[in-house]
DNA sequence: ATTATTGTATTAATCAAATAATACAGCGGG
DNA sequence: CCCGCTGTATTATTTGATTAATACAATAAT
C-alpha cells in the first residue's frame, strides 16, 4: 500500500486521499473487499481509530460501502468511479494552472514548461 | 494580501508558502519594506505568534531579511528569487504529473488534458 | 456451540498548532 | 526627552488530531 505521509496534513485526510487514488486508478478493483480495518491500520503503521474514520469519509462519498461484518466493498458503480477521477484531474489540472499563474506563468508557458521538462530526462 | 486558508494544513505553513509566492512573483517587490508583523497578523487575522513564526522560516530560507527596529525587508537577491520561482515551478510541474500519472494519466495524456481545459472555457 | 474475524463505539491520554495576553529592547521623530 | 513604532520573548490556555486500550455485536467457519 506504500504511503508517503507528509507531516503537514491530518493523516486521516491523506489516507483517504490514497485510497481514493487507490480506487478512482483501478489498483483496489470494483466491488473488490478491502483489507479490514485492523489489517489496512498495521499496513500503514497508523492507529486503527485514524483508519477507520478515514473509512468513514470515504463511505460517505460512496466510493466504498459496508457489510456489517464482513467487511468493506470498493463500490460496484463504475459511472461514479468514472466521475471522482474526472473530477480528480480537474482539480489537478486547475490547480496546477492556477498555481503556475501565481509565480508568473500563464497557461501557454505552463503548458511549455511541462514540456520542457520531459525533454530533459 | 487576499490568503485563502484550507484547513488541513497548519497556517503558519501556508504562511510561508503564500508570502514566498508574493515575493517569487514580484508581488512583494525587490527589497522592498513588508508590512510589519503586526499588521500582517491583522491582515490575515492570525495571531502575531504566528506570523512571526512564519517569518521566521522565511528569514532562513533568505527570502527575507530583518533590520532589528525598523522592520522586515525582501532579500536584495535577484538570483536567489530566481532559483527559488524555477524550483517552485519545477515542484509544482513534476507534482502534477505524478499525481496525475497515480490516476492513470501518463505525461502524453496530462499534457492532452490541460490542452482540453484551455479550449473548454 | 465455540471461536475468530468483521465493523463499531467509548473514553482517556498525548502532542502540536494556534491563540492570547503581555513584556522587553532598540531606534527615530516630534 | 519621550512616545510610538519596530522585532522578539515568554507563559498559559485552547483546540483538534492522533494514539491507546478496550469492549461489544454480528456473522462465518470449524
Amino acid at each position: 500500500m506504500n504511503f508517503k505521509f507528509d507531516n503537514n496534513t491530518p493523516i486521516y485526510i491523506q489516507l483517504v486521499e490514497q485510497i481514493k487514488i487507490h480506487i478512482i486508478s483501478g489498483h483496489f478493483g470494483v466491488g473488490e473487499r478491502l483489507p479490514s480495518v485492523r489489517e489496512l491500520a498495521m499496513e500503514t503503521k497508523v492507529n486503527p481509530n485514524t483508519m477507520q474514520k478515514a473509512l468513514l469519509e470515504l463511505e460517505d462519498l460512496k466510493l466504498i460501502y459496508t457489510e456489517r461484518t464482513n467487511g468493506k466493498f470498493v463500490t460496484t458503480d463504475t459511472d461514479l468511479i468514472l466521475r471522482y477521477k474526472k473530477q480528480y484531474a480537474d482539480e489537478l489540472s486547475k490547480n496546477f494552472l492556477l498555481s503556475m499563474k501565481s509565480i508568473g506563468y500563464d497557461e501557454k508557458q505552463a503548458l511549455e514548461y511541462l514540456k520542457e521538462l520531459k525533454g530533459d530526462k
